[in-house]
DNA sequence: TTTTCTATTGAACATCGTTCACTCAGGTGC
DNA sequence: GCACCTGAGTGAACGATGTTCAATAGAAAA
C-alpha cells in the first residue's frame, strides 16, 4: 500500500534516491551486468552519501540505493553499520600522507597531518560519530599515530609526553570537526541562521550583572576566523611538550 | 499480535521497564493520583534512565515507562528528544559550583571546574552526545563559560587566548568523557574485555617493520592510569595561556 | 543440459521518534 | 446538583531505521 506512493508525488528519500541512481543506464539492465557489490564499493557509496548529504542521512537503504541493490545484500560484505562505521573511518585515516620526519619542522609537520585528517572530517560532515561506533585501536588510526609519534620523537619530544599530547590532539581534531558544522552557520531554534554579528548582539543582551565578562568581551569571544582556533589549540597542545627551544 | 508477548517470557525492554515501575503503588491507583509531569520531572527521569543503562537506552519511550505515561504525553511538555537533549546538559551545567576567582590559584580553579563538567559527563555514560543535538550556546553553558573567563581573567591571561583555550578545553572535556567509555573496559569485536596488559601484548604483536615506535613504545602508548591523561591535556592547554610565572 | 552454489532479493520483524483523535477527571457556570 | 468545558493523558497509529531470512535467479561446474 505504501508503493502507492510511488506514482504521487511525495516519496520517500530513499525511494527517490533509488529513482535518481536509476536514471544512467538502460531502464531494466540485466541485474548481472552490474558489477558485484563489494566492501570497497559500498565504503565509497556510503562516503558519496555522507559527503553530499550529511552523516545522519546514512542510512543502510541509502547506501543500499545508491548501489541499486537491496538494503539486504549490504549485510553480505559488512556485518554491521558499525563495521561500515568503521571501515569509513579507515578509509579516511588512510588518505592521510605522512612526511618524513624532520627534526627541525616537527612542530609544522604534526600540525599539518592533524589538518589533513580534520580536512577529511570536515570534508564529509558529521562523520567523526562514526568514530564512536568504530574501533578504537584500527590499523589505520594506529598507522597514523606511528607516524605522529615519529615525528614528535624526532623532534625530541619523550614519548609518554609525545603520546598522551597527540592522543589529545586526536580528540580535539574530532571535536572540532564535529563542533565546526554548526559554529559558522549557526542555526536559531526558529531555523534562522545566525551569523558573528548577530551572535555578538546576542551576547551583549545578556544581563550584563551575571554575564560581566561575556557582555564585555563578547568579540574576542566570538573572533576566530576560518581554523585560527584550531591551529591555535594545536599550538598549545604542541608547545607543552616542547624539549627546548623550538 | 505483538501483545501476546506480555504474557510469555521474552518481553520488550520499554516494556519491562513499564513492569518494574508498576510493581510500587497499588497496582490500579486512580490516574489522577499520580503527580502531574512537568519537564522537570522527564528530565530527571531521562537523567535516571542514562545513569543506569547508558545514552543508547534513554528513550522516549523508555523516559514514559520510567514515568508510568504514555510514550505521547511527554510531548506536552518537550517539543523534541533533542529539546529534552537540551533540558538534561542544561542540568547537568547547572551542577556545577564555579569558585569566586583567585588570581594566585586560577590554574588549579580552572582544573577543578573542568574535573566538575568532566565527573558529570562521566556519571552519566555518553551523555556527551545529547551536546551534538542540544542548543550551542544555552545559558547554562555560558554560565561555566563565564566562570572560566573569570578565573583566567584573574589569572592575567588576555581575553582571547583565554576564551580559545576555554573553547578548546570544552570539547576536550567532551571528547575524553566519550571515548573514555571505553578505554579501561576495553571491547574486542568478539565481546572480550581487554585489560592494559592484552593490550601491550596487541600492539607487540604488530609487524615491527611498519609499526617500529609503537611495538617498542607499547607500555608508554597506553600508560595513564586514572585521569592522568585528562590532567595532562588540560596542563597543556592552560600552561600555553600563563602569562608569566605559574 | 543439468546440478550446485553463491549472491541477491523482497518481505518481514522489532524498535525508534512523533502525531493525533479520543477519553476522562476536575473545575466552572447555571 | 447538574451540565459543560478544558486540558492533560492515552493508545493506536505512521514512517523510518537496522537487521534477518526463506526464496530465487545467474553463473559456474558437472
Amino acid at each position: 500500500m505504501t508503493d502507492r506512493s510511488v506514482s504521487r508525488g511525495i516519496v520517500s528519500r530513499d525511494r527517490w534516491a533509488a529513482q535518481i541512481a536509476a536514471l544512467d543506464g538502460t531502464p531494466s539492465a540485466p541485474r548481472s551486468r552490474r558489477e558485484p557489490i563489494t566492501a570497497g564499493r559500498i565504503v565509497d557509496a556510503a562516503l558519496q552519501v555522507v559527503e553530499a548529504e550529511g552523516f545522519d542521512a546514512l542510512t543502510m537503504r541509502r547506501v543500499a540505493a545508491a548501489l541499486q541493490a537491496s538494503p539486504g545484500a549490504l549485510y553480505a560484505h559488512v556485518r554491521d553499520k558499525a563495521e561500515l562505521d568503521d571501515l569509513m573511518i579507515g578509509e579516511l585515516c588512510s588518505r592521510v600522507t605522512l612526511p618524513v620526519p624532520d627534526p627541525a619542522r616537527w612542530k609544522a609537520q604534526a600540525i599539518d597531518v592533524c589538518r589533513q585528517l580534520r580536512d577529511q572530517y570536515l570534508r564529509y560532515p558529521g562523520i567523526w560519530r562514526a568514530t564512536l561506533a568504530a574501533a578504537p585501536h584500527s590499523l589505520d588510526t594506529l598507522r597514523i599515530n606511528e607516524g605522529l609519534l615519529a615525528i614528535l620523537l624526532a623532534g625530541g619530544v619523550p614519548p609518554q609526553p609525545a603520546a598522551w599530547a597527540i592522543d589529545a590532539a586526536f580528540q580535539y581534531v574530532g571535536a572540532y570537526s564535529v563542533m565546526s558544522l554548526r559554529r559558522h552557520p549557526d542555526q536559531d531554534t526558529d531555523g534562522r541562521v545566525v551569523d558573528r554579528a548577530e551572535l555578538i548582539e546576542r551576547l551583549r543582551m545578556l544581563p550584563a550583572d551575571r554575564f560581566p565578562i561575556t557582555v564585555a568581551h563578547a568579540p574576542e569571544l566570538t573572533s576566530g576566523e576560518g581554523h585560527a582556533r584550531f591551529d591555535f589549540t594545536l599550538g598549545l597542545l604542541l608547545e607543552g611538550v616542547t624539549p627546548d627551544t623550538s
